[in-house]
DNA sequence: AGATATTCCTGGAGGC
DNA sequence: TGCCTCCAGGAATATC
């Protein structure tokens, strides 16, 4: 379940091992993922040197030499697996052949994955995406773009338009370190728990992206497979667990989606 | 425009 | 053992 952190750490992998080689060969191994793969792909992007690998959101954002950009999102299972030694796991989608010798393999057991590729500067999937939680982003920010909402903070959370890149983990985490209720209505939420909500998003995020970073080695494995990591959550998937503050952890159904969280001590 | 439900897909867990 | 159902996840899409 790659969220921000993960796919940040994802990234790092990425560029450190593809950043300057050539793409030597593309293996399509069927039509697509979420969406089919665009026409002439393989042609597309043979012969291209990989200049730089970004983010954007859960996007990976791999830029290639005559200014193509690839997109690849992981979706919910997708790993890439780097100096493969063999490509036709069942799951195996796409292989890429570098020039150093190097084949890299995109798996998905999901299939919720994306590979796309554009040009220029706007992409269906990115237009419309909300601030980098990372970046410059402010509770002012936030504040402004829950005045209006009704629906529960929880849901607005995962909201691409109101910030990028937190999923239901991270959604949940923050919320408690907060100590603010996933069932609040997003505009009752003052300018001071704004404040604060922010700041442990910011803080979780980086703290988990550092033990990404540092854990990268472990995380990648030893066929050097670049997925998620395990991070230590306080309430998620923690049903009944006793709360720091004494409580008991909850479950509850949000648009179809679990939340998790202390009754006792959000409020 | 905002809110809500549905959709894609597979594997793993739990029930019987 | 095997079948069935449910659940997990991100985010586009459709519908109200």
């Amino acid at each position: 379940m790659p969220e921000l952190p993960e796919v940040e750490t994802v990234r790092t992998g990425l560029a450190s091992s593809w950043i300057g080689k050539r793409i030597d060969g593309v293996e399509l191994k069927r039509d697509g993922l979420r969406f089919p793969f665009p026409k002439g792909l393989e042609k597309r992007i043979s012969g291209r040197v990989i200049r730089n690998v970004r983010r954007r959101a859960k996007y990976l954002l791999i830029d290639l030499d005559n200014s193509d950009i690839l997109l690849s999102h992981l979706g919910m299972s997708g790993k890439w697996t780097l100096d493969a030694t063999e490509s036709d796991g069942k799951h195996d989608h796409v292989v890429i052949y570098l020039d150093d010798g190097t084949m890299s393999v995109y798996n998905d057991p999901r299939r919720f994955g994306v590979l796309d590729i554009f040009n220029g500067d706007s992409h269906k999937l990115l237009d419309h995406l909300g601030p980098e939680p990372l970046g410059n982003w402010t509770h002012e920010d936030l504040f402004s773009k829950l005045r209006n909402r009704k629906s529960p903070i929880k849901i607005c959370l995962l909201d691409q338009k109101v910030v990028v890149g937190v999923g239901n983990i991270y959604a949940c985490e923050a919320l408690y370190r907060s100590k603010i209720s996933p069932k609040r209505k997003a505009c009752t939420i003052k300018k001071k728990e704004c404040k604060k909500l922010v700041d442990e998003i910011k803080n979780i995020l980086a703290e988990a992206i550092r033990v990404g970073g540092s854990s990268l080695r472990d995380f990648a494995g030893a066929d050097g497979a670049l997925g998620y990591f395990i991070h230590q959550f306080k309430v998620y998937d923690k049903e009944g667990n006793e709360c720091e503050c004494g409580g008991t952890i909850e479950r509850l159904v949000q648009s179809n989606r679990s939340t998790f969280w202390c009754k006792s001590c959000q409020k």
